[in-house]
RNA sequence: GGUGGGUUGGCCGAGAGGCGAGGCAACGGCCUGCAAAGCCGUGUACACGGGUUCGAAUCCCGUACCCACCUCCA
């Protein structure tokens, strides 16, 4: 285990870099104090139920938080739940339900899906109802130093030509933004100005609004993560990450709260490449999203996470039935290695589903390609290569420390993908020792004797009717020197 | 129109001036009673047209097509 340097986590010559999409350059990372990073990833706003989209963004990240973690960085993560906001309010008075119900339901949903996929939860996952109080004060700030107003009706605009540098995120001119912008309300100065917070409306409920010294309203949806983000990791932090539709206009527009109240705030931005169906970006104005519940349900929940990171976090990924076969296969080759390992390795710590991963070394191309941005494709390579040697030691039975080395290195590698098969979250062997396992055991391992027994007396037809049997019922079957073995065949 | 990203073998997907990443599929071999699993082997691909260079998928110029964002979006 490495311990991190004043520059950035060290191995050797080997640093953490990382792509910064606001200079457009991969450099190595540099924390603000040293040996700890500080992350905000913005959140979802609770609406809806999550789709594979956020699914994307969410494990992309976690990757990022596991690798730092493993490097010995001390990480504060902070990821922020929108639970106010114009579909919300919307979409739960069209249910006739209390919005913050809705928004109660959809944020337990987030979390349960997040859980489920492997993910470790953010150190701190604050509401935007729960933090008013710094809101106001951010937008009091923002007014005394003259890059905001309020319109005297409740509604607070940030006012964009008092900034000079907006735009800079997303390399975009102010001038060339002339006839976009959001809605042209009456107390609006200029078009491209955004709300900071939004006045109260009749025809939304008394509990959507909080009284303010500009007047009663909520929050807009650009000003919680920068109140929030101060709050929790400073005004000057590492890292903010988010999907790369959120470059524009929201971290533009955060940027530019930040900086204009005279905060450091992110000395880097990370954007994970979007997630398309036939091409097209999976989202909200196409509608064509598949929800993480259905992908759960229709495939194994770590297929849909090595399909998530099978390409590179900034390069686009397609969804498709042909993409997760292949993740199937892929998880499965992966989990019967360590199964199979496992099995012979009996007591051995390293064969266990605590085992200390953390203490294994890991090897040196695969550190090298994590700490070139993240390069899981690459990572993959090393790790089939770790298992095709594996494989190769457990048919010719290698000698036992050798294999404990190798598993260790191949289950080690695994986890900071968040895959290791053997783990508690993963593990299919003892982890599922319950009464309908011992059953299915029983009955499964007695239908393999009649198969022994067959195959003794040399009564094929009777051995592979009992084989074909039992995959057809959707178990499979894997002779080895030792017997047969089986395991539920999840691949269809 | 503006700002970015992209086009790699049957499919997916890295790489970024010389060395055939890796995976899935397919085919052959080993193993097996036969299979499955596993292992070994087999693929000279980089959108198109020019240019630079001893050498270009990689750099430069041009062209075509695709995608994202340009105030709802992870």
């Amino acid at each position: 285990m490495r311990s991190p340097g004043p520059t950035g986590s060290t191995l050797g010559h080997v640093t953490l870099h990382l792509h910064d999409t606001a200079t457009r350059t991969t450099a190595p990372l540099t924390p603000v104090r040293e040996g700890a990073v500080s992350l905000y990833v913005c959140g979802p706003t609770t609406q809806g139920a999550p789709h594979l989209g956020h699914l994307r963004t969410f494990v992309a990240f976690d990757v990022l938080v596991r690798w730092l973690e493993r490097s010995g960085f001390e990480v504060t993560h902070v990821r922020n739940v929108t639970d106010i906001e114009d579909k919300i309010l919307a979409k739960s008075a069209d249910a006739g339900t209390e919005w913050w119900a809705w928004s109660l339901r959809f944020e337990r949903e987030f979390q349960d899906t997040l859980d489920a996929i492997g993910n470790r939860r953010p150190t701190y996952e604050p509401r935007a109802t729960g933090h008013v109080p710094e809101m106001v004060e951010l937008m009091q700030l923002l007014i005394e130093r003259g890059h905001a107003y309020a319109d005297g009706e409740g509604s607070v605009y940030f006012d964009v030509a008092s900034h000079p540098t907006y735009g800079a995120l997303t390399r975009q001119s102010p001038e060339d933004m002339q006839d976009a912008g959001e809605e042209m309300e009456p107390g609006k100065r200029d078009r491209r100005d955004f709300a900071l917070w939004k006045a109260a409306k009749t025809t939304e409920p008394d509990t959507a609004s909080w009284d303010t010294p500009f007047g009663r309203g909520r929050p807009g949806w650009h000003l919680e993560c920068s109140a929030m983000s101060r709050k929790y990791l400073g005004e000057t932090f590492d890292i903010h990450a988010g999907g790369l539709d959120l470059r524009f206009p929201h971290h533009e527009n955060e940027q530019a709260q930040s900086h204009a109240a005279g905060f450091g705030f992110a000395q880097r931005w990370m954007h994970s490449g979007v997630l398309t169906v036939d091409g097209l970006k999976m989202g909200k104005s196409l509608d064509n999203f598949v929800t993480a519940a259905q992908a759960l349900a229709e495939h194994p929940t770590p297929a849909v996470r090595l399909a998530l990171i099978s390409g590179h976090y900034r390069a686009t990924v397609e969804y498709n039935a042909r993409a997760m076969a292949e993740a199937e296969t892929v998880w499965e080759r992966f989990s019967a290695t360590a199964r199979r390992a496992a099995e012979q390795l009996g007591e051995h710590p390293l064969a266990a589903p605590g085992a200390e991963l953390a203490a294994v070394e890991l090897p040196a191309e695969f550190i090298t390609a994590m700490e070139d941005d993240l390069a899981v494709p690459e990572a993959l390579a090393v790790i089939h290569r770790e298992q095709s040697a594996l494989n190769s030691l457990l048919a010719t039975g290698g000698a036992q420390a050798e294999r404990a080395a190798r598993l260790g290195r191949l289950r080690a590698m695994l986890d900071v993908l968040g895959l290791d098969p053997l783990s508690t979250q993963w593990g299919s062997g003892d982890a599922s020792l319950g009464a309908e396992h011992a059953a299915l055991d029983s009955l499964i391992t007695t239908q393999l004797a009649a198969r022994e027994a067959a195959r003794a007396e040399k009564d094929w037809t009777r051995a592979d009717a009992l084989r074909d049997a039992l995959i057809a019922a959707g178990i499979r079957i894997e002779d080895g020197p030792d017997g047969a073995r089986w395991s539920l065949d999840t691949t269809n």
